[in-house]
DNA sequence: TGAAATGTTGGGGCG
DNA sequence: ACGCCCCAACATTTC
């Protein structure tokens, strides 16, 4: 006999990276357990007080919590901030209230994983899918184990899932029912977002974005195969941050990028549309390899490079991270950086390589940089992108291959647009020595009212001779290598 | 999801 | 008409 439902269940909703109402798989599970649904958000010093979580991010997240809790209130209910460490919390929640379960979308890096699986022992913590299509272990090589080449992870994600596979998009409760009757935590007003940046937290602006990314005469999601390589332009979809909150859906975005394919006018588009959804198919199989190898955290994902003597000049570093190293792709990038909290990611690829293989500095110190600095630093992807740029990782970017900051800079940002919003002093440097302006002969610096030395640097190397070292720097670290 | 060095081809200018 | 050179455009190889 099916038990007849009690009365009074209570679920508590534990949101963690998942702060949007509409297809959350954790939050329908609570509604459809409980009569009453607590949502409850952990401010877990470990994190928000690590040096790695910066404060654009930390403004981001603060104001995507205010615009969450507009929503659950506007639903009858009320959001719970408890400040503290995950576990005490939950019990003290759980004893208070008599909630009978937990909900959490799951989460796959290695802290995620502990600290549940220690709440695990203690309450009745039900974890639900969403942050990922693939579960870590869902894609696998025949021979059981974990795919370590993104082009054949990627092939078997396609076969596995495209088609709708991974369900129908869940419409948000109508109701998320509690009288608030519990004594919380402020949400923080400190740090605040950052001034004028081009994210609005929320799970109205992700709808937006994901909107203005699709529509139009010329929709830029068809016509990314050139838009994503163009910092001079709106060519990508601007999501990152949405989807590293779970402001949006990953299952909304690859159920869009379907949909465009599905609908696209002819090749060239559709083949934009899928260049955009492998791009997400490539945060499933970084957050994978995370989860099968943890130890990239700390160290190189192929020991090839262990060996690798790297110089790790300070001041090199410091002029990176400034936005003043010379050469003005690499500058514009990395003051995007420092002014939106956010980086075009054929730029990121750009700085990445001139840091590990010109300056010859650790590509964990720029993995640092990025996390700290990043509205939408996700631990795996940022590790998995860094490893790919230093040669280091999965499906790696050859020791040999060294971006050339100049000709980067006249291939995807030829009249210097980029450059210009993002280097003032460079404002008036005419085209032709926009992506060398240290070739400017004296007048031209006099006229532009830019004096290389002074009122923009000389290169910090040269890149010429740079890329010579890190040729023989990655040789050696390979000649003493085991491998 | 490079770049540079080196090799090949073919058109045009010119004696 | 022809050979020669130059060089741009493209292809291949190498790091």
């Amino acid at each position: 006999m099916p038990r007849k439902k009690e009365s009074k269940k209570t679920s508590i909703w534990w949101i963690r990276r998942d702060l949007r109402i509409a297809d959350n798989q954790a939050l329908a599970a609570a509604v459809g357990a409980g009569e009453t649904v607590i949502p409850l958000f952990i401010i877990d010093p470990r994190i928000v007080n690590s040096p790695r979580m910066g404060d654009p991010r930390l403004g981001f997240l603060w104001a995507g919590l205010r615009d969450l809790r507009r929503s659950i209130r506007a639903r009858g209910g009320s959001l719970l901030v408890r400040e503290g460490e995950p576990l005490q919390v939950l019990t003290d929640v759980v004893h208070s209230t008599g909630a009978d379960h937990i909900y959490a979308e799951e989460d796959y890096t290695p802290y995620a994983r502990k600290r549940d699986s220690a709440v695990r022992e203690q309450l009745s913590l039900k974890l639900t899918p969403g942050l990922t299509i693939a579960h870590p272990d869902q894609i696998s090589k025949n021979d059981g184990g974990p795919y370590q080449v993104y082009s054949y992870f990627m092939r078997k994600w396609k076969d596995r899932f495209l088609g709708g596979e991974y369900g129908d998009l869940l419409e948000g409760p109508g109701r998320i029912p509690w009288d608030g009757d519990l004594k919380g935590d402020p949400v923080p007003d400190h740090p605040g977002l950052p001034e004028g940046i081009p994210f609005r937290p929320g799970e109205e602006e992700a709808r937006e974005k994901l909107q203005a990314f699709r529509a139009g005469e010329a929709p830029p999601i068809y016509e990314y195969e050139e838009g994503r390589d163009r910092p001079d332009r709106e060519g990508t979809s601007k999501l990152s941050p949405y989807l590293h909150f779970g402001m949006v859906s990953i299952r909304r975005l690859v159920s869009a990028a379907e949909n465009a394919m599905g609908q696209a006018p002819d090749q060239e588009s559709r083949a934009g549309a899928e260049t955009w959804l492998e791009e997400l198919i490539w945060r499933d199989f970084y957050i994978s390899i995370l989860y099968h190898f943890p130890h990239v955290l700390e160290g190189n994902f192929r020991e090839t490079y262990d060996p690798l003597v790297w110089r790790n000049d300070p001041e090199e570093f410091a002029a990176w991270k400034q936005g003043k190293t010379g050469y003005p792709l690499v500058d514009a990038g990395m003051r995007q950086l420092l002014e939106l909290g956010w980086m075009h990611n054929r730029v990121r690829m750009v700085v990445g390589s001139f840091l590990v293989k010109d300056l010859l500095i650790d590509w964990r110190w720029g993995e640092d940089w990025f996390m700290e600095n990043l509205i939408d630093a996700d631990l795996a992807a940022n590790n998995g992108g860094w490893q790919w740029v230093a040669g280091t990782g999965t499906d790696a970017s050859p020791y040999f291959r060294i971006f050339n900051p100049i000709s980067q800079s006249g291939k995807h940002d030829p009249h210097g647009a980029y450059i210009r919003r993002y280097l003032p002093e460079l404002e008036a440097v005419p085209d032709e020595y926009i992506h060398e302006p240290w070739k400017m002969p004296e007048d031209v610096q006099r006229e532009s009212g830019c004096r290389i030395g002074e009122d923009y640097p000389e290169p910090v190397v040269d890149h010429g001779k740079a890329r010579e070292r890190a040729l023989q720097a990655y040789r050696e670290a390979r000649e003493n290598s085991d491998e």
